[in-house]
DNA sequence: TATGAATGAGATTTCATTCAT
DNA sequence: GATGAATGAAATCTCATTCAT
């Protein structure tokens, strides 16, 4: 309201520097000076536009599953039958598109990290994690449901999934070397699409 | 005459109040004061066995390494089946069995994030990553192949199972109120299974 | 709007502090405490202005020698002969202006001794004698040349020189009541001089 | 004389071991874990035979001191005319016999440094000062009786031979690439035979 | 808004010394 | 004599946060 003009564009910038430094250092070693450095601006104004550090980490996490809410509502948009929505779901999460910012992907699994221990930090993990999961069981039942099969395992199936993408990205940037490229995308599109064309119909 | 070495023991108790630490605060916050006083020890002396911190770190990857690595070896001795070996593998990981330890699951996952930022950390995890995908595969491998089916995709399914192995870890320890209890075991031995049904023949 | 930068006179006198605490304590025991009291200032400061304690000894150092430079740019104006410059250079270093701040030749001792073991002030105490190396054999060849005389030990008699000014530092603050006072200056020159007339002729 | 029989022996090989460890890294990082190590000893052992750091300092002090006035009396048993035993000291203290052992020279060096700060070391140092003015002050004056030459200087002139000695020591070893090679002992040896060809006769 | 110096709490690490065995 | 673990004090360094300008 009574922030100046550049408020909103300051905090993302800063939010932006402290994802880029928190991929390279972690969250502790990202300190005050080296995010104020990577956004171009002095540590002092850092804190005038944040109340403090975990505020920015914050804002980050909120930014983040802020994104992947958008990329849904983009995805919701298209009118494509149920399984061309999952699939394509599925691609933008695991597939070269996530790929493309593996800034963002290891800054994801550091935050990850610190919702173990940092409370506030745990809820707004737990809420993208709710958001996603909600999302995906909507995708998966509707799958479900267009193929006449029960939906019953649509939770369980939804909460294996976002693991199995989890997973993906903690080993994607954690151990890079050892995973084969590409194949999460297809894997996992595959294990889905059996495991619905086995259940029994509804 | 002379005293008698008590090290080993000493570093195993340091390393295990590491984990139970940085179960609870993660890494950077499980200060040396902290794990001394875990342990039971003053903090000099956890720098007497150990040169730094990083070591304890280094010394604890390696630890639950090793111990799941003696795992895959009681389980290997069983002269049970493919399949059964497969299951019991799964159960052992993701089942009550390992929930059973939710601070090594924690310390895990801490260790994961750390891994992005720490070489040596890094490779001793991607070593960890190796041993795991190496048996995983086998096992997969193994159980395709008693079914007559193509072992082709064998890694990718490994690498696939994997990422849900450890993003089960990961969800489990930051957002355990968001899952459904009790889900993942039984999810993932179906999904695989109905993968493995799925395959064309050899 | 802005802050004025004070980092210059700050460091400054950081350094000042070290050469005071040092040519007390040497350079172990001047602890980051001791130097910050001495300077009036909070110890964080200091890493604030300084990476490291070696880095402010190091500053020193090139501190200590840009002084003697100086004190030779301001002799080499005045467009004496060369003995009277020769003579004028003994008194400034050994005479009683040298013994004027015997806490600069305390601590260029501790330098010299810190030279031993770390290779970067060796390096900037090394450049610091190559320089009084060659501004002593250019006045001592301009004297050898007043007189007639060959120039072709005006090199070892540099070194010679010097290593007497050093060791004059040395045992000055070592074994002060050991030496008799007021030698240094006056036996230096004379042994330079009675050397130069015994040299051949040209 | 209660000693049990090895206590000397394990004496000499202590300070042999700080003498070595302390030409490397100077006294305040030569631990006694580090001179243990070079001893072959144990740590707590070196406490047994002296009763603190600060001892095994103050007994190589003492040890190379009473290395040079073995070198004295060595010498001071040929019975050469005074010009040869002269000439045989310097080449004994800046020849090649004394470049022979650098580490027992940087030693020394570091010594005079921590004579700076530490009385009783000063204390032994300034012993060992007077011990070899009083020599230096003999064979000069021995010297400059022969020649038929007043021998009021010879104190002074002493007093500048031990500082070039010392200065020579200082440069050797913390800034020998920047030094004439063997420039020392011929270069000292020539400066006192000229100021003493100079001096007038008694 | 913006700067950058300044603070102070706290972290890791070092190490002489002690001491039970 | 000998060992090596243990202690505790002290050192360097880090860093979020504050604040005068």
């Amino acid at each position: 309201m009574s922030r100046k003009p550049n408020s909103e564009q300051r905090r993302a910038q800063i939010v932006q520097a402290l994802l880029d430094t928190m991929a390279e250092h972690g969250y502790e070693k990202a300190t005050i000076v080296l995010i104020a450095r990577r956004a171009d601006l002095t540590p002092g104004l850092l804190h005038y536009h944040f109340h403090s550090k975990a505020d920015i980490l914050l804002a980050l996490v909120k930014a983040l599953a802020a994104a992947a809410q958008q990329r849904y509502l983009a995805l919701a948009q298209n009118t494509l039958d149920a399984d061309q929505r999952l699939k394509a779901y599925i691609d933008a999460r695991l597939g070269l598109g996530e790929g493309a910012d593996p800034g963002a992907v290891a800054a994801w699994v550091v935050i990850g990290a610190e919702a173990v221990r940092q409370p506030e930090v745990r809820a707004a993990y737990q809420h993208a994690v709710d958001t996603e999961m909600a999302l995906l069981r909507e995708l998966l039942s509707a799958s479900l449901a267009a193929q006449g099969k029960i939906t019953a395992n649509a939770h369980a199936l939804a909460a294996a999934l976002l693991a199995m993408m989890e997973g993906t990205f903690q080993l994607a940037s954690a151990a890079p070397a050892s995973m084969p490229m590409g194949y999460a995308a297809p894997m996992a599109a595959q294990l889905v699409r059996r495991f619905i064309d086995a259940e029994p119909p509804a």
